[in-house]
DNA sequence: TAGATTGTTAATCGATTAACAATC
DNA sequence: TAGATTGTTAATCGATTAACAATC
């Protein structure tokens, strides 16, 4: 019934945004009031037509000759993300890996703020890792309803992925960010997005030795 | 002159290797000797054909209603990836993501060794850090090149990006693993990949979003 | 044998790139 | 004004999916 049968926008676009936006936050200590893609596809090494496209995905409108003002497309692209309004996320699972992503400051800039992280290790709970105190595994549908959290975090180990994304979808969570290799089974009005670091790792080798049969 | 003008593999496909691999070691526990590409298919959610030409990338040969064998179905992707000669790789930037990093033992089963950490913190070097000990900035063009290292990781914050590929690359180094934002200048002897965790939350809190105004 | 499955060629789909009118 | 740049439509490119003969 409704008119606008939305696809969504390109993937590809999406994912290029995070890297425009750090780019132009970079460019705005220099004082520079516009930009044009010229200028960010050369900076970038992408082409201009490519970013043209892609801003356009946030609704930006520019002006022939001067490009866009350059703090109305840092709003657009954060507004088009989300990342203007914090987003409130628990993490499960403290290991090595859930360290990192607690101590990582960078998702502030992402709108991101892990508001508690959970264990299943007697010896973590009630820790204070980075800022973040430690619960037990039980607490999440409590602390989650309680914020109204929408993310969660999964940095468990895999034999225990899925049963800790139902505990999180049971508590309300609408969308996870996987770190484990498993693929998750989820009800489709829960987003999930799966961080692959061997996918990326895959490309690397496989291109390293390209590089080196090549000889 | 070369008579094969080598285009490469589809790098989405080169992406979803891990993804069979973990699952095929997986099987192998089960005592399973053949699999299908429908049954690899219908496990992880995608459709047979599309297994089909990505395992066929790997020069991998099946038989018609029996399928792969297990073990040479593995071999095959292992040995496409690079994965089953393990690779030395130096890591530069001790902080939260690269003790992460040093810490996350899942590397072991892609054939990623990290033999020695780099850091400028003097409070850091000389530590031993998951069994990984942490030098002076100034050794790596040593240890590199005694080791003959093929692989760096860049896990320092992103004002040395640069000067760190730098570094790596006058050490000899042919294939960075990126974690920083920064788009680094390089050669074309070196390879590069980008590990953008900003790209996957982006996908992350902009289909929340979708989800949200949806309703 | 019959039917499941492979390997491959052709068709479709979606993203990137080229072309160009509009405009400041 | 002249020329750089936007926004958009059309062409190209590459990946996914469909179709099907070969085969075990």
């Amino acid at each position: 019934m409704s008119a606008d049968i939305d696809k969504g926008h390109p993937a590809p676009s999406v994912r290029r945004l995070p890297m425009y936006l750090h780019y132009l936050r970079e460019l705005r200590n220099t004082g520079k009031k516009n930009i044009s893609c010229t200028h960010i596809a050369n900076d970038l090494g992408l082409v201009p037509v490519q970013v043209r496209k892609d801003l356009a995905i946030t609704k930006i409108v520019g002006r022939p000759k001067t490009g866009y003002e350059l703090l109305a497309l840092i709003d657009a692209i954060e507004d088009f993300l989300g990342w203007n309004t914090p987003h409130e996320a628990l993490l499960l699972g403290v290991g090595c890996l859930g360290s990192a992503v607690l101590g990582y400051d960078g998702f502030a800039e992402e709108g991101l703020k892990i508001v508690a992280a959970f264990d299943t290790d007697p010896k973590k709970i009630g820790e204070t890792i980075v800022n973040t105190k430690v619960y037990r595994v039980d607490k999440i549908q409590e602390i989650a309803e309680a914020r109204s959290v929408q993310i969660g975090i999964l940095t468990v180990p895999g034999d225990v992925a899925q049963q800790s994304a139902n505990a999180l979808v049971e508590a309300g969570v609408r969308a996870i960010w996987n770190y484990t290799p498993v693929k998750l089974e989820l009800p489709d009005t829960v987003v999930c997005e799966d961080v692959r670091l061997s996918s990326s790792l895959a490309l690397l080798t496989s291109r390293l030795k390209g590089l080196c049969s090549a000889t």
